[in-house]
RNA sequence: GCGCGAUUAGCUCAGUGGUAGAGCGACCCCUUGACGUGGGGUAGGCCGGGGGUUCAAUCCCCUCAUCGCGCACCA
């Protein structure tokens, strides 16, 4: 057969590609409604939105990667499949990047160019970002619905937001409240508990007594704080301190006047340091608890900025640790020091500022898990959050993780979802005078002011699954694909994420927002470190697509990887793959040079379309149960050791000999290696696309819609 | 402290209740018209230790050790 001059060279991924995406993209099969034949049953998964702070990195690429394989597969097993890409305005991240830089070229703060001057800013910065990620999505190859693209901080997403804050608060279940806070200094914002990370540093804990005449010594890594104390707590079963519980004592602690209760709790620890707890109610989580259960005053000592609130010249407007240090000398002084030693201690920071995280109590908002719901049977939001895994309406793959899933449940607390960021959705609530206002839309008449906060960042995040498809309009596409199928997102974001979705829709809708959970583990470099920018070892995906084209680089990802585990990447892995672009390039050169059209009008059954038919059922079964690291590593092997390396080699003697016994090679070769381009192309899309096209295939589709080559639907109906 | 995972070839990792697998690397051979981005071959593993269940365990159970991760935190 003549050959096609594109052959006659080694495959060059980099021209071929881009010519490809637009191929695809010009078709309209990435839409739904576009796919050709009737298609009932639809098949969904709704990308977790890429934070418009910068660029694509691994972890992305492995996501696309995975859901892509997830679609094409489905697309071509007849399915009517949907992948909506979006972009998530990820508030927090992104102005605290956007602030960043403008505090490093101009030494602007945010305040110093007002809130509609930065959010402007921001607006750029996100737009650019995510014009940015959107090319860069296409270059991975991603087959995603590009005409239903959102973004978290659109004027749909909006409407979904308020609708759903309106809906909570009446319903009681948002409330706003002055309760402790994880305060971060430096972003000058709340936070909530799982934007907190803990880092092991060294410590010194005191302990001491507040005064010569108290009777219990206390232990502390915060002598600064003691002046906020109310109370001292010990076990009720400590014989030890049982004469003292109810006395109380009026001191003067390091120049400030306190009046410390001694009270019996339960949280205390008998066998820790004194056994004795100072409690501070202001600025600790557990003894702001304590001051609940006993009706405690709860002074703030400490401000906003990290600085002291009370105290005379010594202390006032002092930094929270120049203050550590004047109290422990203080305490020297007194005599009232016993120990001093050094402790390891696990130090709270803000997950975006780095910022020392302040307990403070603040007026907010917060999402109550713990009320009753009563039209979803009077069950919590924990409840909601808990159940559908429990009942396997969901299940998470790999399934280990749906333990550490009931564990974070267990120990949630109330969800704080206001913000003293300008970036995000802003709070739907007016106040005129006394009087508040929560709605959709801004209320008639004038003097209304709205609250100044916003919403966490995953407040809008947890909508995702059903704000992308229309709600809250009743809308075709939320009538077809919802429930979706799959989520497939970083085991790291399980909570963050994965949780709130499932609350927010099992709430909004009585529907889970999926069926499955996929997770997969982070992308580490060829020595198991995490890419980092500070080390400097991080892979860029787009230096990967040009250097050995997005195709190698999906294999490379995806080969090997088991769901949940963590996964090493390297340039000689990624090479690896390259070269087998270029061998199933030479094997078509071979097949091509051999056969003529005519074989490929004849359909053939032998021993070795048989054999073939099984290593199709097997990865068939793999894709199914989403072991797509097994499914992607049987079509490799087969492709290279066994079609190319022996197949092939074998037929050279056959089809020389010629004859009938070379006719029938010729069609076998020909009707295996179709059906090899059609299994590897969810995996490889490019290349294999690409080859589709030059085989003398009569009324050929492309090969995104050609069909699955095993037919499970009576196999295995999943 | 509680929980989860890992421990398999030199390296990176799959995998299964029935005499151990891949990729890369190493060594030897092949300069044969699809491809040297190639082909053929060789070496290399008491599948972390100990115990148990079983006719049979790398796989299931218990336990220990080491590493990693998550959560909670001790004030």
């Amino acid at each position: 057969m003549e050959i096609n001059e594109k052959l006659l060279k080694p495959y060059d991924p980099t021209n071929t590609e881009k010519r490809i995406y637009e191929l695809w993209e010009k078709s309209g099969f990435f839409n739904p409604d576009n796919l050709p034949d009737e298609r009932k049953d639809a098949f969904t998964i709704i990308m977790p939105p890429p934070n418009v702070t910068g660029v694509l990195h691994m972890g992305h690429a492995l996501m696309i990667t995975l859901e892509d394989i997830m679609i094409r597969y489905k697309r071509m097993s007849g399915f009517k499949t949907l992948w909506l890409p979006g972009t998530d305005h990820a508030a927090i991240a992104t102005q605290s990047k956007v602030e960043k830089e403008i505090q490093k070229k101009e030494g602007l703060s945010r305040h110093d160019l007002g809130r509609e001057e930065m959010l402007s800013r921001v607006r750029t910065f996100a737009q650019e970002s995510h014009d940015t990620i959107v090319s860069q999505v296409k270059i991975m190859g991603a087959s995603c619905d590009w005409s239903r693209e959102a973004f978290t901080l659109d004027e749909k997403r909006n409407l979904a937001v308020n609708t759903i804050f309106k809906k909570m608060y009446d319903d009681g279940l948002i409330y706003r409240g002055n309760r402790i806070v994880n305060w971060d200094p430096k972003g000058q914002t709340t936070i909530s508990d799982d934007e907190i990370v803990y880092q092991e540093r060294m410590s010194k804990m005191y302990t001491f007594k507040y005064s010569k005449d108290f009777p219990i010594a206390i232990s502390t890594t915060r002598p600064e704080t003691k002046v906020g104390d109310v109370a001292v707590a010990v076990h009720p079963e400590d014989i030890r301190y049982k004469e003292f519980v109810g006395k109380e004592y009026d001191l003067e602690f390091c120049g400030v006047p306190i009046h410390i209760k001694i009270i019996a709790d339960s949280a205390v620890e008998k066998d820790f340091g004194t056994g004795a707890l100072g409690v501070t109610p202001a600025h600790s989580m557990t003894d702001w608890e304590i001051a609940d259960r006993h009706n405690l005053l709860r002074p703030q000592v400490i401000n906003e900025y990290a600085k002291m609130s009370v105290g005379g010249e010594n202390l006032l407007g002092k930094k929270v640790t120049e203050a550590r240090e004047i109290v422990a000398a203080w305490l020297r002084e007194q005599n009232l020091l016993e120990k001093e030693e050094d402790v390891k201690q696990n130090i709270g920071t803000a997950e975006r500022t780095g910022g020392i995280i302040e307990p403070l109590p603040k007026l907010q908002w917060f999402i109550d898990v713990n009320k009753p719901i009563p039209e979803r049977e009077n069950k919590t939001l924990k409840d909601l959050m808990r159940e559908p895994f429990e009942n396997s309406e969901i299940q998470i793959i790999p399934d280990y993780f749906s333990k550490t899933y009931f564990h974070w449940i267990e120990n949630l607390r109330d969800w704080c979802i206001s913000r003293q960021i300008w970036y995000g959705h802003r709070i739907p609530v007016w106040y005129k005078n006394e009087e508040i206002f929560v709605g959709i839309e801004k209320p008639d008449g004038d003097d209304w002011k709205q609250d100044e906060d916003t919403l966490d960042t995953w407040f809008s995040s947890g909508l995702w699954s059903f704000s992308t498809l229309g709600w809250p309009e009743k809308t075709k596409d939320l009538e077809t694909y919802h429930p979706t199928d799959v989520l497939e997102t970083g085991y790291e974001i399980l909570f963050f994420w994965v949780a709130r979705m499932v609350l927010m829709t099992k709430y909004a809708l009585n529907e889970i927002p999926f069926k499955k959970v996929f997770l997969h583990g982070t992308v580490r470099d060829g020595q198991g470190r995490k890419m980092s920018k500070s080390l400097g070892n991080g892979i860029d995906p787009l230096d990967i697509a040009e250097k050995f084209g997005a195709d190698a680089g999906r294999m490379a990802l995806v080969v090997g990887t088991a769901p949940g585990t963590d996964s090493k990447v390297s340039e000689d892995k990624i090479k690896g793959y390259k070269n087998f672009a270029n061998k199933i390039w030479n094997i078509t050169r071979f097949v091509l040079d051999n056969v003529s059209e005519d074989n490929f009008e004849n359909e053939v059954e032998n021993e070795l379309t048989k054999e073939f038919k099984k290593i199709i059922e097997d990865i068939t079964a793999d894709m199914e149960n989403y072991r797509f690291h097994l499914a992607s590593e049987k079509i490799y092997h087969f492709i290279w050791h066994r079609f190319a390396d022996e197949l092939i080699e074998e037929s050279k003697e056959i089809i020389k000999a010629g004859g009938e016994k070379a006719e029938e090679r010729k069609n076998t070769l020909v009707s295996i290696w179709k059906d090899c381009l059609k299994v590897l192309h969810p995996f490889m899309p490019f290349v294999t696309e690409e080859i589709w096209s030059i085989l003398p295939i009569k009324d050929r589709n492309l090969l995104i819609i050609e069909k699955w080559p095993f037919d499970h639907a009576q196999d295995k109906p999943q």
